[in-house]
RNA sequence: GGCGCGGUAGCCAAGUGGUAAGGCCGAGGUCUGCAAAACCUCUAUGCGCCGGUUCAAUUCCGGCCCGCGCCUCCA
């Protein structure tokens, strides 16, 4: 079997293969701006490309994938969380950091081989803006800033097909005037390489040979894929939000240096919707993996809906999914525990892992899953439902984050009224108190050795 | 205005030129005093609308309606 992919620059599902002579499949995801906590739609990206990471260790083996995810630690918004909060810019990366590699252990994304940060590779950034220079696709302006020479690339909007790039009537940009710097540039549809220190950036400057100041945001991913991966990588990745203007940016800057193909071959998933529109603070429909867990759902679960659609369709999301995955996912704990260990080894799963193969199909490959399960006749090998579940990442482990909350000593007490009624088979009794405690907002849970107590589901 | 995507059962969501995977919800049943859980069974003659091609279209083509995204920091 072969991993086959849709590939966003010639628009056909292609196979992926290493292009190296080491046999290394590299690959390139661009990663979050660390500025605050990383949203659900942020984690459908970062999700589809772990469970890419992990169909490209079980096809070319765990240590023939090398997998660099980047930190955005420095721009505008990270700089201004700190000076708003009177902090250095390391310490709110770092809190961030911190918070968004905890999300991502708890969704069991595997980390990447590396995480490289804008700020801990300046040097490699002002390199490759010093080459560009001297190749004549960048030029420095008047403030001291350094552009990017678009109209110098010739293949320029070939990954977004979009060629003009002036305002349009109707377009988001008209009406409003065009960015504050604009006059600086050259051209409008320049971008910035290196930008010169203002008062705002504060303390938060690098030296260049252009003066002081900081690197623009596109840079950071080619100079950091250049030097971790090589001139040219095998894929790159990332939301459908890039695609324009952060990869073709890259692409421009890297093949204007490097003078060969960027990367092989692009991904991009599609964005994650709630209430049919896409996540904004604006419209308060944002959620936060803290946001769901408070509501009580597992980060098993979110990860579960997360990739219940198609990576390259929009997908809707509610708070239903999410009690569908958390159903789904106890399913799959059951058929688990019932399976034998180790019978003939018949891959039955292999369909699970043929869909996921086939351009990322997790809702088919969930559908080929229970569809496996469901099945009257023989009995699927508990190493290839493993398999299944590594690749689709899947901890059953994990147990439902319901939430303990103690009952308070009335209620406590009126279960334990029901219990002895119960006992005694004084079943009117019983179901009275069992209705009393429903009205109170409690769901009593019967065993044959005891019972147990939990908040009453809306 | 430019570029792109989508409209499949109550909800979510695959898929195919030959008659619709799967999950959730719901209904019925088995089992337990009841409830919960578990297990079994059922649940779209139809895939936005109108034409066209075809022996046959939800699947191809054309038009239309509706929704969404990008073009501005953004996964």
């Amino acid at each position: 079997m072969a991993i086959k992919l849709f590939d966003s620059l010639s628009r056909e599902v292609r196979e992926l293969t290493p292009s190296h002579a080491d046999g290394v499949f590299r690959f390139y995801n661009c990663g979050p701006t660390v500025y605050a906590p990383a949203h659900i739609g942020n984690f459908r990206t970062f999700v589809v490309n772990d469970v890419l990471r992990r169909l490209l260790e079980l096809e070319f083996g765990p240590d023939k994938v090398k997998h660099v995810r980047n930190v955005t630690d420095v721009d505008d918004k990270t700089i201004k969380r700190a000076r708003d909060e009177n902090r250095s810019l390391a310490a709110v990366t770092q809190q961030w950091t911190d918070k968004f590699h905890a999300d991502c252990a708890a969704l069991n994304c595997l980390p990447p081989h590396v995480e490289p940060t804008a700020t801990g590779h300046i040097r490699e950034q002002v390199d490759m803006i010093d080459c560009l220079m001297r190749h004549g696709n960048a030029y420095r302006a008047a403030d001291g800033s350094v552009y990017f020479k678009v109209s110098s690339f010739s293949n320029y909007g070939r990954l977004s097909r979009v060629k003009e790039r002036e305002l349009q009537p109707g377009s988001a940009l008209a009406g409003k005037s065009q960015a504050v710097d604009a006059d600086e540039k050259e051209d409008g549809s320049d971008f910035a390489l290196w930008k010169a220190h203002k008062p705002d950036d504060g303390e938060n400057r690098w030296e260049s040979p252009w003066g002081p100041g900081r690197p623009g945001w596109h840079i950071e991913c080619s100079a950091m894929s250049k030097k971790h991966l090589g001139d040219t990588i095998d894929l790159h990745t990332g939301g459908v939000d890039l695609l324009f203007p952060h990869h073709e940016n890259e692409i421009a800057q890297s093949e204007c240096c490097n003078g060969v193909q960027f990367s092989r071959q692009w991904y991009h998933s599609e964005h994650l919707l709630v209430d049919g529109k896409k996540m904004s603070k604006s419209l308060g429909n944002l959620y936060t993996l803290d946001d769901l867990v408070a509501k009580g759902f597992s980060p098993m679960a979110i990860r579960y809906a997360l990739l219940a659609g198609h990576p390259r369709k929009q997908l809707n999301f509610t708070l239903d999914s999410l009690h569908a995955a958390e159903k789904a996912l106890a399913t799959l704990r059951a058929h688990r525990a019932a399976l034998a260990p180790a019978a003939a080894a018949h891959d039955a799963f292999a369909p699970v892992i043929a869909a996921l193969q086939d351009d990322l199909n997790t809702p088919a490959a969930l559908g080929a899953l229970f569809t496996i399960l469901n099945r009257k006749e023989g009995q699927p090998d508990l190493a290839s439902f493993d398999r299944a579940m590594f690749a689709l990442g899947f901890d059953l482990s994990a147990k439902t984050a319901a939430p303990k909350a103690d009952a308070p000593p009335e209620i406590a007490a009126l279960a334990e009224k029901r219990w002895a009624a119960k006992q005694a088979k004084d079943f009117a009794t019983a179901d009275a108190l069992r209705k009393e405690l429903a009205a109170a907002g409690w769901t009593m849970l019967d065993r044959k050795d005891g019972y147990s107590l939990e908040p009453a589901k809306k």
